[in-house]
DNA sequence: GTAGCGATGTATCGGGCCGATACATCGGGG
DNA sequence: CCCCGATGTATCGGCCCGATACATCGCTAC
């Protein structure tokens, strides 16, 4: 998951560890309140390994004084990266669909093709409508075996649920008919990818209003 | 985390492991959605070298066939663990208030007395408010550096924040004014303490939902 | 001036939890 | 009779976390 995230950041920009903890906790602030630096470096270093980024020595944004001692390290992705990167986005398996899984996934939209937001969003409905009804179902048959507490719990679970599920049904509504999100902001941006490099993202039906 | 919900199961009945999982399930449904075996086994053994619990073959509620070639294995809470949940049930660390910590301690919260409760409660209020405030940040600065899709994540997050200080600021009013939680069903339910332990638990006047 | 402090920055370690996998028994339906 | 799904116990590799350590920079306070 986190790999997928990494490389997606990466395809903006080259950053170092602390640079990218920080956009990871803004960009994905929903899913992980912030990556701890005991899985970002592994995570790096792994990454490294693979081939998918390299690491390149001392940081040219920070030009007068840093007498580098022990420079930052700056990562960048490769090509193989980037490849490995639009794999990770268009492949779904059972994993797309939990909170976190989904969560990334769902960050990078603007670089995935209709037809995979599509299916990641009704992949995601589902697997949200199941535990829906697994919370009715306690509610309803296994009601008197529980406590007061620990049924509000469920009745508040089933509230996020049944919410989320509205949510999707209007975003694939949305993506159906050829709408961005809805949003008040939120222009189209991100080029980021240097012309020529990929098929992806339709014509851009523009975006009509709420 | 784990540990906490199983002493608490198992301080209700002794249960073998497929049981104690599928228990789990129900009460924590809204939590994580099933306890992964290879989770269970190395806690449950863990539980037992701390001497929490102990482990006792077969099961006397399959009486009849069950030729016993592999026979399942029982757990039973030990008077240390009883003291241990007890601890764990009222002393309240950062990780009580993170989404698993806090779900595990409202759905014994039955079992924790008032003051306990309102404590917990306050502190998972802080902490979400705080998340909340994160993305009202990021919403209101960053706003433009985002893409539509990522701020549509952080729109739906803040809104499951906001919506979930409301509850807990509903449940906080009802456990001053000395209320049970709101419910549609359930019992007083579970004695569970000996007479003498703690006054929780007063009567239950109503509140519709929508 | 210098001592402290908070932000920036890199890195490791122990441990919790997960998914995949293996293996075994039991009741029932085809 | 055989296979299948539920019941049941258990391990292994791997991701990710919190705690910890260490070093530099720019600022404010004394």
């Amino acid at each position: 998951m986190l790999e997928l995230a990494i490389l997606g950041l990466l395809q903006e920009t080259p950053m170092h560890g602390y640079e990218l903890r920080k956009e990871l906790a803004t960009k994905l602030g929903t899913i992980r309140a912030a990556i701890s630096y005991g899985t970002l470096y592994p995570t790096l270093k792994r990454l490294q390994t693979a081939g998918w980024i390299t690491e390149s020595a001392s940081d040219p944004t920070m030009i007068p004084p840093m007498t580098s001692k022990r420079g930052r390290v700056v990562y960048k992705i490769t090509a193989d990266g980037k490849e490995r990167f639009a794999d990770l986005l268009a492949q779904a398996g059972p994993e797309t669909y939990d909170d976190a899984g989904f969560g990334v996934h769902f960050a990078f939209f603007s670089r995935t093709d209709r037809a995979t937001r599509l299916r990641i969003l009704e992949g995601r409905r589902r697997r949200v409508e199941e535990r829906r009804e697994g919370l009715r179902d306690v509610l309803s048959r296994a009601a008197g075996r529980l406590d007061a507490y620990t049924l509000e719990l469920q009745r508040h679970g089933l509230d996020a649920a049944e919410r989320e599920v509205r949510w999707l049904e209007e975003l694939i509504t949305n993506e159906r008919s050829g709408r961005a999100p809805a949003g008040s902001a939120g222009e189209l941006d991100i080029p980021a990818t240097e012309p020529g490099e990929s098929p992806p993202e339709p014509p851009r039906p523009h975006q009509d209003r709420p």
